[in-house]
DNA sequence: CCGCGGGCCTGAGAGC
DNA sequence: TGCTCTCAGGCCCGCG
C-alpha cells in the first residue's frame, strides 16, 4: 500500500507522540510479521528515548537514544494510530473501523508522551527491525536504497545515469528501490503521465547524452517531484488501508490521473486518448497511450 | 541483466 | 446468503 507519501503522512502524524518521548511500555502482540520481530524486541526499546523519527523511502526510521534504530515498513496494508492514554484494544474500539480489526493491532507502543501507538496490518507483510549503533548504514534494508527523489541531489543527471545501458522498462526502473527510493506503483504511473512518457519506454533511452542529461529524463524527475509533493500535501492516497494517523483518509487518491482509471479520458488538456492498463513485471500499469510515448 | 512466476498474508469486490 | 475467483499501494527468490 504505502508509497513515499503515505509514509511521509504517517511520519509526521507519529512525529508528536514519538519524538522527544520514552517507551514506557512495548507490547509484541504478534511477532511474526514479514519478518519475525527481533529476540528482545521490547526489552531493548522499554526506557529508551526516540531522538528523532525520519523516513528513508518507505522505511520510517526512529533513532534511539541507546544507540539503535528502529526501522519500520509498512508493506502492503500496514497503518499507524495514535491515541491520546491508555489505548483499549478490544474489538470494536474507537481507532478501529470493524470491530475484527482488533485481530490485527500486532504492536503497542505506550510512550511518555502520553500518547499510545498502534501498528496495524491484516496482511502482515510490514515489519519492524532494530539495526544497533554504527549498523544502519549496513543494514540489508539501507544498504542499497537510492536517493530521496525530493532532495536535490536527486536531479536528471543522477536519473539519467541510473538508466545508462538498461535494457528495462522505465517502469521497471523507478520501481526500483536502488534507483530512487519511494516510489511504488501509484506515483510512477501518475509521475510518467505527467512527464508525457511511455511506461514502456526502454529506460536506456533517458540515459545520459553528450554528457548531460537529456529533456525526457529532466521532465521525468520533475514530474516525480511534483506528483509526490502534491501528494504529501494532500496526505497521501486512501485507497483501502492507508489512513493518517488520527484517522482521516488521505485525499490524493481523486487527483489521480490515470492510476485504476482505465478507460476514462485522459485528463491532459487536448489530449484525446483513452486510459490503459497493462501488466509489466506482474503488477497493473496505467497509462495513456496517445499522449506517453 | 531482464521478465516472469511464485510466495508471503488477508480482505474486498465481482460474478454466479 | 455463500461460494469461488481475482486483485491489491511491497518485496524477495529462483528460473530460463
Amino acid at each position: 500500500m504505502p508509497e513515499l507519501p503515505e509514509v511521509e503522512t504517517v511520519r509526521r502524524g507519529l512525529a508528536p507522540a514519538m519524538e522527544g518521548a520514552r517507551f514506557l511500555d512495548v507490547e509484541a502482540r504478534r511477532p511474526d510479521l514479514r519478518w519475525p520481530l527481533p529476540p528482545q524486541f521490547a526489552r531493548r526499546l522499554v526506557g529508551t528515548a526516540v531522538t528523532s523519527l525520519r523516513r528513508r523511502g518507505k522505511y520510517l526510521l526512529a533513532d534511539l537514544g541507546s544507540g539503535d534504530t528502529l526501522i519500520m515498513h509498512l508493506g502492503m496494508s500496514g497503518s499507524f494510530r495514535v491515541v491520546d492514554g491508555a489505548a483499549d484494544l478490544r474489538p470494536g474500539a474507537f481507532h478501529h473501523r470493524r470491530a475484527k480489526d482488533a485481530v490485527h493491532d500486532h504492536v503497542v507502543f505506550a510512550m511518555s508522551s502520553g500518547a499510545t501507538v498502534i501498528f496495524n496490518d491484516p496482511r502482515r507483510f510490514g515489519f519492524m527491525l532494530l539495526a544497533g549503533r554504527d549498523e544502519l548504514a549496513a543494514h540489508p534494508t539501507m544498504r542499497e536504497i537510492g536517493p530521496e527523489p525530493l532532495d536535490e541531489d536527486f536531479d536528471a543527471a543522477r536519473l539519467a545515469r541510473a538508466c545508462n545501458r538498461k535494457a528495462a522498462s522505465l517502469k521497471a526502473v523507478l520501481l526500483d528501490q536502488k534507483v530512487v527510493a519511494g516510489l511504488g506503483n501509484i506515483y510512477v504511473c501518475e509521475a510518467l503521465n505527467r512527464a508525457g512518457l511511455s511506461p514502456r519506454r526502454k529506460a536506456s533511452t533517458l540515459a545520459m547524452r553528450d554528457g548531460g542529461p537529456t529533456p525526457r529524463a529532466r521532465a521525468l524527475v520533475a514530474a516525480i517531484k511534483s506528483v509526490l509533493a502534491d501528494a504529501i500535501e494532500a496526505g497521501g492516497s486512501s485507497l483501502r488501508d492507508h489512513r493518517r494517523t488520527d484517522g482521516d483518509l488521505g485525499y490524493f487518491q481523486h487527483s489521480f490521473r490515470v492510476y485504476d482509471r482505465a478507460g476514462d479520458k485522459c485528463p491532459r488538456s487536448g489530449c484525446t486518448g483513452v486510459v490503459r492498463r497493462l501488466v509489466q513485471n506482474g503488477r497493473s500499469t496505467f497509462f495513456c497511450p496517445v499522449c506517453q510515448k
